[in-house]
DNA sequence: CGGGAGCGACCGACTGGTCAGTCGGTTTTT
DNA sequence: AAAAACCGACTGACCAGTCGGTCGCTCCCG
């Protein structure tokens, strides 16, 4: 049947998101997975044509993941720019609570190799355009300066990205600490309204 | 005499570099590095213990180019806040400049294994010491408002980062053309007189 | 109601190509 | 002549992907 198919797909999914996340791609191998799993290597190969697919399937996965936590805490927020800081939130404690998960996303994906570094665009990609929709939202609310917003969603992008990667390194306090700071470099030159003396 | 051997192994680092710089680190031989410099496998295995050696080699020079030209035009600057705005013009247009080095520095670098990790995460440490020297002074200066300093020069790095990685693959405008945007975005935040309504 | 055919899921030993690194030997320099 | 620099064919480990085969399930036919 078609459910225990799609069961055993999603088993090799997680073994692959724990094996790539401790060890990396190349590191990996397609065996320790099917280890994990239970599974035979040929088992592994019968759900997914390629080791590649595998990663990328899992890349997927947990991107997806994270979009929807996201957009779902930033609905319930009512103005632009709150809904804007709500997804900042949301992704530094999500990505704060799961250091292995973040790893993979936020490094693991990088370099390997030209496709990799293709999917890595792809997947930040639908980042950006959710941070630049909630920023073009502020700009037309008249929340914040009329900024090239697509440049400034990578901009935050890329300062949450870096911030993850600090945490996973010098292991200091998890990235939703870093928020106050955040939320002055990334917020607050952007507000119409000058922000007060911040602490 | 050992100025030959200087000048051979330069000659080695150069060619590494131009590989590495199109192929990534798994995808480059050292054979076609051997060739590029029209020198053998083992010619290079004289002057360098490993590929991997080799490749942290070419970052090593790499970095260090890239620190030095932004500390001359950080150090043309009067106040501490224009010196860290100098940085950031020097570091994107320089990579502006370099396509090739820029993905070299930028993404190649990251996740080919756990050295690899640790490699970046001490040549971003080098840039983000120089902005957070930067940021201090013009706290002190009482220029800008007294953030986390180490956190909000991450915040800039990363923004940077993720500024050229988009050049580099949507093939957009260069980075410097952003630097209105990152201006706003990184630096208006933090200043204590509040900025105008900008462009 | 049993047996056998068909099939989807899974097994795991094996292959084939790849490359980093080696090493005995040669050339160039001092 | 000694040492330093360099050569390049070769090896050995590695691992993604393959393939002939097994196993259990369902369904049909006699």
């Amino acid at each position: 049947m078609a459910l225990q198919k799609d069961k055993t797909r999603d088993r090799i999914l997680g073994a692959a998101e724990n094996i790539f996340a401790d060890k990396g791609y190349h590191e990996a191998l397609v065996d320790e997975i099917a280890a994990e799993t239970a599974l035979s290597k040929g088992g592994i190969y019968f759900h997914f044509p390629s080791k590649e697919d595998l990663f990328f399937a899992v890349l997927d996965r947990l991107a997806a993941r994270l979009v929807a936590k996201v957009e779902k805490s930033a609905a319930a927020e009512a103005s632009p720019l709150a809904r804007a800081e709500a997804s900042l939130v949301a992704v530094l404690s999500a990505l704060g609570r799961k250091r292995r998960l973040a790893r993979l996303l936020v490094v693991q994906g990088y370099s390997i190799g030209n496709p990799f570094e293709q999917k890595r665009v792809e997947i930040f990609g639908q980042f950006s355009e959710l941070i630049k929709g909630h920023l073009d939202a502020a700009v037309a609310a008249g929340e914040i300066r009329p900024v090239d917003t697509a440049t400034a969603a990578h901009a935050w992008l890329g300062a949450i990205n870096e911030v993850v990667i600090r945490w996973l390194y010098d292991g200091g306090r998890p990235p939703v600490e870093s928020l106050d700071t955040l939320r002055a470099v990334l917020i607050d030159g952007l507000r119409i309204e000058p922000a007060g003396t911040g602490a």
